[in-house]
DNA sequence: AGCCAATTCTTACAGCATGTCAAAAATGAA
DNA sequence: TTCATTTTTGACATGCTGTAAGAATTGGCT
């Protein structure tokens, strides 16, 4: 039984220029639509250097490239995760590793602040919610294993409030209420807080 | 010198057929535009029995019709906080019944849950975070003098997170990860952490 | 260097949603 | 009944999405 679902088509080699043009395409959405998520493809495509046309010759739709966008800043985000040490980390350390992954990942990626207009993920699935969350929640058992943790709140739900700490924290520097490093404070605290590490001391 | 900016224009007097021509675009616009934000202007007005130009008649655009959603919806919500004497209740009842106002509110207005395509209200200014989070700042500001909540955070910082968190909650309910039992439960218990209420016992 | 296939560009087209306009038809208020 | 308001009908311009075909360019390979 062959998966029919979603089989990962064999990645075909493609020529240097047509890499270069994804590349430039995809890395033009980034910032464009960070800035203007309703941009229209032609803005894109000019920002990549590159004709409309050629855009929809790698993205066969305005959401696919969005999906290909997000799957990419997936990826960014998954190897800084990789890279933070989550698992071997004492659990407190671990959560501060993961949110200053966040912080860097907001910043690269300010579409996914900008849920307004075409142009932005859909809120159901998408790489993201796919795949970061489970890692959070993965440490966060850890500390409440441990001990560090309160444990009477459900691991899975603990990550995704505190992923969602993370992006209204970002949204009120966005918004110019407060400064980052306020933010990233007190982001830090209510997310101790709401895991219940320490207290106070 | 006359306020130039957002003067209020006189509220003329329509007629009665006008009237339930704007009541059934709004709500029509809340049904239609709950369920897929996406939808186009011809089939909100087709659920308000109505025609295309008769909705342009009195919503110049489809972000005016966006905005005064909004507003509606923010009146009601303002309505039902002040009901729920929020300002004369011990913090932690009126906590309580600040975040039931609201759950009643997200089932009435799932659009502010779907911040997808065209139609969703732009994140930095509307009706709604113009007015709902200093109510909810002013009650916790109140449990912060009165020793009931911790006071180590800002209240200003503590209301946008705590309507955050409440968000995150319902989005995980539509998600169908859990239920709206278990998510009332779950963002009550994550508040009064956040808070700083009655940490434990 | 030269060939070939892949890639890009140009031009063109169809479809759909938004927004505007004008005149006819219907309707509420007096 | 009369009259102004409102709704409807039909039409139009615009902008963005998505598709298509052929010409021009370019990278890879011998």
């Amino acid at each position: 039984m062959i998966d029919s679902s979603e089989a990962a088509p064999p990645p075909r080699r493609r020529r240097s220029d047509a890499r270069r043009s994804i590349d430039a395409i995809l890395n033009a959405a980034r910032v464009v639509l960070g800035e203007r998520p309703d941009a229209s493809m032609e803005d894109v495509a000019a920002a990549a250097g590159v004709t409309r046309q050629t855009v929809y010759a790698h993205f066969p739709s305005r959401d696919a490239l969005v999906v290909a966008l997000v799957e990419a800043a997936a990826s960014e985000y998954l190897a800084a995760l990789d890279t933070a040490g989550l698992d071997t980390a004492p659990p407190a350390d671990a959560l501060a590793r993961f949110l200053d992954a966040g912080w860097q990942f907001l910043r690269r990626h300010p579409l996914l602040l900008n849920p307004s207009a075409p142009g932005a993920p859909r809120p159901g699935r998408n790489a993201l919610s796919d795949v970061v969350p489970p890692r959070l929640e993965r440490l966060i058992r850890r500390g409440q294993d441990a001990g560090d943790f309160g444990a009477s709140l459900p691991a899975a739900w603990l990550a995704d409030a505190v992923i969602g700490l993370q992006q209204i924290a970002a949204a009120q520097v966005a918004a110019g209420r407060v400064t980052t490093r306020e933010a990233e404070a007190l982001c830090w605290e209510s997310t101790l807080r709401l895991c219940g590490g320490e207290a106070h001391r």
